[in-house]
RNA sequence: GGAGAAAUGGCAGAGUGGUCGAAUGCGACAGUCUUGAAAACUGCUGUACCGCAAGGUACCGGGGGUUCGAAUCCCUCUUUCUCCGCCA
């Protein structure tokens, strides 16, 4: 959510930036400069009323103590007509508010200068690429023929327990799912983080401050009679331990990660997009999340982008980094890069990251703030990356990795597996 | 799930209808003293909104109500604690 106070200040910047979305944000924005002018008027008036009732209900209190008990009912008398005034205006008061909070949520991000221009993800800036892409053995399978050969998931059996997109991992197949958590915790915590198992479902306030709610609503899963929500995303927990937190600046940055599952309803996608493990309702995924300094914030972007391309190099696997054009920026982002691996077999490339600078975008919700040299409140930027998310990562791994003997697991990963090759 | 108790500033803890944004202590910050530090002493110390400012308004877990006036009374929700039940 943007600051109406920057909204105001930076009127024409923040139309000129939203069009790179391809968002036309003209429109609401003025409504809601004219809805936040609307509000000052009417709360200058609203505690103009408030004082005057102040002040006769003090002195109300000295007749009564003084024991002047006509004088004071007089004077009772005429605050009638204030309070009545006064729950007018506050009824008005909430009513804007309310308007003003729901425009203010529509309103998406504003993309960073540099993010291309774009509307699709066929705009997105490849800006690096490394590994070579292997040449697979004859017959080379697709990684759902691959772990049906070796028996490492059962994707039929996930049908009749739960529904599609619910796969059931076995075996070695379970093992190298543990391995790759591990794996990546690891490399989390030699970077700094602080490893965090946080609970899977959320609250409503939650949704809110990182931003599923209220648009994404119907991309999570909701258990109504609790009014609880499973996590899509590790971030959610993971940002949200700082809603209504002041940091302490000299406590910047704050790194934390943490493994869980991810739960998306996925709702509309469907065909061969979803084959296999491309896509699913439940997965793994490693987040990690960093709380910074607004002057820092985009030189940690670069480093978190660093560590990503560290795990996939120690996973062996060609990828690449993609700057998010404006056309295919998430709702919250400033600025995301996206990691993708090739799949050798499928031959396409696969989306297993993607990190963000929100700036203070979800802080402002969250109300994660520091006090600033001045001490003054402002608010913190936030990030987050996949650092992975497992299930294209296998994917990747089991087609790249085949050969006549098996899947060879790459080195890094041996010592977590336990078995570096799969028969 | 049942019965009871509680929720106040960074922390501890007063305050049961009127001048309470809130005593006191600790902590933090600034200063005096000191070669330096500690101790002692002095001062200061919440957030948000409106306003050029003076100042005003709101906030004592959240929401609602009673009242001229609520931290204080009532309703409701949430959370915590104690006991009982159930349970990995």
């Amino acid at each position: 959510m943007l600051q109406t106070s920057f909204i105001r200040e930076n009127k024409e910047l923040v139309i000129e930036r939203l069009k790179k979305r391809n968002f036309d944000g003209k429109e609401i924005i003025y409504q809601i400069l004219k809805l936040d002018d609307d509000r000052k008027a009417n709360q200058q008036q609203l505690d103009e009323n408030l004082a005057a009732a102040n002040q006769f209900a003090k002195q109300i209190g000295e007749l009564h103590k003084s024991g002047k008990q006509e004088e004071a009912n007089l004077l009772k008398e005429q605050t009638v007509e204030l309070k009545e005034i006064s729950n007018t205006l506050k009824e008005e008061q909430n009513s804007i508010a309310e308007n003003l909070q729901q425009l203010l949520y529509r309103v998406p991000n504003i993309p960073n200068e540099i993010v291309p221009a774009g509307k699709c993800a066929d705009d997105n800036e490849i800006v690096f690429e490394e590994g070579s892409i292997p040449k697979l053995i004859e017959n080379a399978l697709p990684h759902w023929e691959l772990a049906k050969k070796y028996n490492l998931i059962d994707f039929e059996l996930g049908v009749k327990v739960t529904g599609a997109g619910f796969p059931f991992y076995i075996g070695q197949g379970a093992r190298l799912q543990r391995a790759l958590i591990n794996f990546f915790l690891d490399q989390a915590r030699d970077a700094g983080y602080t490893e965090i198992l946080p609970p899977l479902m959320v609250n409503e306030a939650s949704g809110y401050g990182t931003g599923q709610l209220p648009d994404k609503e119907g991309q999570m899963y909701h258990a109504p009679i609790d009014d609880f929500y499973l996590i899509p995303t590790a971030e959610v927990p993971l940002t949200n331990m700082f809603r209504d937190v002041i940091v302490k600046k000299e406590d910047f940055p704050i790194k934390v990660t943490g493994y869980t599952p991810c739960f998306r309803r996925e709702a509309g996608s469907y065909g061969k997009e979803v084959r296999g493990l491309n896509r699913l309702h439940q997965f793994d995924k490693v987040e990690i999340v960093q709380i910074q300094h607004p002057a820092e914030s985009y030189a940690t972007l670069d480093t978190m982008v660093e560590h990503v391309k560290g795990l996939l190099q120690k996973l062996e696997l060609p990828y690449r980094v993609l700057k998010l054009c404006g056309g295919d920026l998430g709702f919250t982002s400033a600025l995301t890069y996206d990691m993708e691996v090739f799949s050798a077999a499928q031959v396409k490339w696969l989306e297993v990251s993607s990190v963000s600078n929100f700036e203070t975008f979800q802080a402002n919700r969250l109300k994660c703030r520091y006090k600033d040299e001045n001490g003054k409140m402002q608010l913190v930027h936030t990030l987050n990356g996949s650092a992975l998310a497992l299930p294209r990562i296998l994917a990747a791994l089991l087609e790249n990795n085949q050969a006549k003997e098996g899947i060879k697991i790459p080195k890094a990963l041996v010592a977590y597996t336990g078995f570096d090759l799969i028969k």
